[in-house]
DNA sequence: ATAGTATAGTTGTCTATACAACTCGTATAA
DNA sequence: TTATACGAGTTGTATAGACAACTATACTAT
C-alpha cells in the first residue's frame, strides 16, 4: 500500500492518466484546462500545473501555450535501450564475467578513423581488442578505438580489473553518445574467438561517445546472435 | 540564437550541468543546496527547486530529502530506441511505402500463443502476414497475432490503407509494450519474399503490446540486415 | 560508553498571487 | 471582403511564504 496518501499532484496525474489509458479521453481530445482541474480537485493551480507538466514530459499529453492541452497522438512510442557496462550486466544475471585482452596498442589513424574521432590523419590513436566471457562462454568481441586527448592514460589501464566502458565513463565525463545496431556475419577471426560458425548471425552495435569537445571513443561490439539479445519495455 | 534570454530556471540548470560535464563536480560530489544556489542566482527557492528537480529526472543528480544533492554516478546511460509506425518512418525518409498482404485469417491459438496472449488454449486469434516495401524494395516481413478482445474488427481493416501498428495504436489504447531484438537467419519462405539469400542475417524484433488488461498483439518483425538498422542517440 | 534527544539544515509539497506570452474567436474599421 | 484590433481563455514562468518529512550532527542523561 503506497501509504494510502498520495501527494495532491500525484492524484491529479493518476486521474488524467486513467482517463487516457481507459480510453475515455482519446488521442486528440482536449484535456480539461488547469483552472478546471483546479476546481475539480480543490487544489492550487501550481499543483495542477505540476501534474500536467509532468504528464507532458512523459509524453502522454501535448501542451500548447495559449491553446490548451490535448491527449498526445501515440503514433510512436519510445522505449529505453540501456547502454551499460557489460561487467555489471553479467553480474546482475548472477554469472561470472571474465575478459581476455587480445590487443593493446597505439596506432596511426587512417582517414576514416581520423574523421570519426575528429583528429588529423595519421594522428595517434589507442586501439584495444578484447573478448568478454559469461561463465566461460564468449559473448562479446570488443574492438575499440580511443582518442588520446580524452583519455591519455588509457593504455596503462589493467583491463583485467576494469572494463574499457567503465574506465571511460569514469575518466572522460560523458556528454553525448550514439549507436547503431545491425545484423551481420562474423569474419573468420571473430568467429574463431567467439567459437561460432562464420554462418551464425551476430548483432553488431557500433557506439560512439563524446566527451566535451572530443569524440572519446568508437566501439565495435559484436554479439553472437544466439547468445545475446537487446530488450526493453515501455509502460504507461 | 535562442532569444539570448533563457528562463531563470534554465540558467540554473545550465550552470549545474556545465559544472558536471566539465568535470568540475565529479560523481559523488555534493551539489550546492537550494538555498545556496538561490542566493548565488538571486532567484526564489521554487525556481532553483525546479531546476535541480529536472536535472534529477534527467538522471544527472541524485537527491535525498534531508541530506542533499550529489552528482549521480554515471554507471550507465540509457538511450531511447524509437518504436514507430513503419509507414511514417519511410515517408520521413522521403521514400514511398507500399505493402502486400499475404495472409489474413482467424486461427485457433496453440499452447504457446495462448499463454503469451493470456487466452485459453484453442481460443480464436487473428493472424496477419504482410510485407512492407520501401521504394519497391522489401524491408520488413511482418507476422502478427492479435487478441480479438482488444481489437474485435481487426480482420475487417484494409491494410492497404493503414498499417496494423497504426490501427492498433488507434483502437487499443496502449498501456505497456516490450520488445527484444536478436540476430537470426530467415527461413526459406521469408527469404523468398524479402528477396534475400537464406544466409543473409536479419534483425528480428519481437514486440508485445498490452492494452488495459488484454495482451493486444504479438508481432514478429523481420528486417534484412543489409537494409535496416536500429539507431539512437543520447545527449547530456 | 550508550541510548535517547534536541537542533540545524535539506529536500518535498502546497498555496495564493502575479505577470508574460500565446491562441483563437469576435467585433470593428477600412 | 479584407484587414485590424480587441479580449477571453490558456499555458509558462516566477515570487514569497509556509509546513512537512527526513538526515546528520551535537549534546545530554543514563
Amino acid at each position: 500500500m503506497p501509504n494510502t496518501k498520495l501527494p495532491a499532484y500525484e492524484q491529479v496525474k493518476a486521474f488524467v492518466k486513467s482517463q487516457i489509458t481507459k480510453g475515455v479521453w482519446r488521442p486528440g481530445d482536449a484535456v480539461p484546462s488547469e483552472s478546471a482541474l483546479q476546481q475539480r480537485f480543490g487544489v492550487s493551480r501550481m499543483t495542477v500545473n505540476r501534474a500536467v507538466k509532468e504528464l507532458a514530459v512523459e509524453g502522454l499529453v501535448t501542451r500548447v501555450r495559449g491553446s490548451g492541452t490535448v491527449v498526445a497522438q501515440l503514433h510512436g512510442l519510445s522505449s529505453t535501450l540501456a547502454v551499460r557496462d557489460i561487467h555489471e550486466e553479467v553480474l546482475e544475471r548472477g554469472h561470472t564475467h571474465t575478459t581476455r585482452v587480445l590487443t593493446v596498442e597505439c596506432i596511426h589513424a587512417d582517414a576514416a578513423m581520423a574523421q570519426i574521432l575528429r583528429l588529423p590523419v595519421r594522428a595517434k590513436v589507442f586501439h584495444t581488442v578484447m573478448l568478454h566471457y559469461e561463465d566461460g562462454v564468449p559473448i562479446l568481441f570488443e574492438d575499440r578505438h580511443v582518442n588520446p586527448q580524452a583519455a591519455p592514460h588509457y593504455l596503462d589501464v589493467d583491463f583485467n580489473a576494469t572494463t574499457p566502458t567503465r574506465y571511460l565513463l569514469e575518466h572522460a565525463p560523458l556528454t553525448e553518445a550514439g549507436y547503431t545496431i545491425v545484423a551481420c556475419l562474423p569474419n573468420s577471426v571473430e568467429a574463431k574467438w567467439l567459437r561460432i560458425k562464420r554462418s551464425e548471425p551476430c548483432l553488431l552495435m557500433t557506439r560512439r561517445t563524446v566527451s566535451g569537445l572530443n569524440v572519446a571513443s568508437l566501439a565495435r561490439l559484436l554479439y553472437p546472435g544466439t547468445r545475446y539479445r537487446f530488450s526493453g519495455n515501455f509502460q504507461l
